[in-house]
DNA sequence: CAGATATATGCCGTTCGAGATATATATAGC
DNA sequence: GCTATATATATCTCGAACGGCATATATCTG
């Protein structure tokens, strides 16, 4: 979860992944479309590919780079637990400023 | 969207949103039931707060901090547009190799 | 085997973020 | 106004992350 957070809080790192979004690509391409220079592509794939985002297939000497969806999945599966607060809650903060003031006055504040 | 992403990826700062999922807190609750100092929770705080995540009310001296949901939704929104992979896309990578080795069996490889 | 291509890795310098401590600011109570 | 409490900010140090460059490794070609 915080790998995957980490991996994609980085821009050319996000970016790489939504290249990948459309199709898998080689280390190369990724950097020409890109504008990196292909070893820090190879660094943040590593980076990827350690957090589970990416796998990659050699293909003579080119190694084909694919999304993994499986961290996605689980950061979906976390937000999951949130979705909830965009519906309800429509100003929960109100309501707990309000309870403290109210328990404020009865203890006169411990 | 990276401002979200940077702000989770730090463990503590993962761990303020999830206290603050449940009910807003003001900064000493959170030091306390984290077991951070205050000083660091307030500069988590400042994070999540400039990447729009928490907002803080005053409550006399005590400062109640709350969770937006608007940033989530919106990394909920970028997730949207992976959904489907994780429904079609059962090897994608294979079948891109696949037609790699062909069109190089073509046109002898460049 | 030599040369070319594709990728990964190691090293260096710089920047950035996190923790720790001290201090400043605001508010409440006396 | 003085003191205590709650929070914010400033400063320091340290380690980790990123970019650039050179180089190693692997594979293909002839």
């Amino acid at each position: 979860m915080n790998a995957t957070l980490s991996a994609l809080a980085e821009p050319n790192r996000l970016q790489i992944v939504e290249l990948l979004r459309h199709r898998p690509l080689p280390v190369g391409q990724i950097a020409v479309r890109l504008k990196l220079n292909q070893p820090q592509v190879s660094k943040h794939l590593r980076v990827l590919s350690d957090a589970g985002l990416v796998e990659a297939r050699p293909v003579a000497q080119q190694r084909i780079y694919a999304l993994r969806p499986e961290p996605l999945k689980e950061l979906d599966a976390w937000l999951e637990r949130y979705r909830r607060l965009w519906d309800d809650q429509l100003d929960r903060l109100e309501e707990v400023v309000l309870e403290l003031k109210r328990k404020e006055k009865k203890n006169g504040h411990r």
